[in-house]
DNA sequence: AAAATGACGGTGT
DNA sequence: TACACCGCCATTT
């Protein structure tokens, strides 16, 4: 495994309870700002799912575009909603419930 | 080596 | 709000 793909795994897990990120985002903090696309490959193919928490991840809009669990995108809404974020609609509300760091 | 493939992000209409 | 495109990138064929 790249060591790009290790450092998005590695971020993934950080990422707080009650919070979610971008795809983008994670590029970003792994070092390749337009690598969004295929940091969404990577939770798909989603290595070990319990450990890292791909259900966390949204796109930058807060949409939730695909997971690859048993009950699709309807189950990682509630697993969302069960962890405490917030919800506009379909979408998450980004303005409360975005991961933030240091960095960035 | 070249082409295809997505759980993206952004712009235009 | 909803499509259609386009540029990007790591992986896989």
């Amino acid at each position: 495994m790249s060591d790009f793909r290790q450092r998005v795994y590695e971020l993934t897990r950080q990422i707080p309870e009650g919070k979610v990120a971008t795809y983008g985002q994670l590029a970003k903090l792994a070092g390749r700002v337009k690598a969004a696309r295929a940091v969404g490959v990577f939770m798909r193919t989603n290595p070990d799912a319990p450990h890292t928490p791909c259900h966390r991840v949204v796109s930058f809009n807060g949409k939730l575009t695909g997971y690859s669990g048993r009950g699709g995108i309807l189950q990682k809404r509630e697993m969302l909603i069960s962890e405490g974020v917030k919800f506009l609609g379909d979408r998450v509300n980004l303005q409360e419930s975005l991961w933030v760091t240091q960095q960035q």
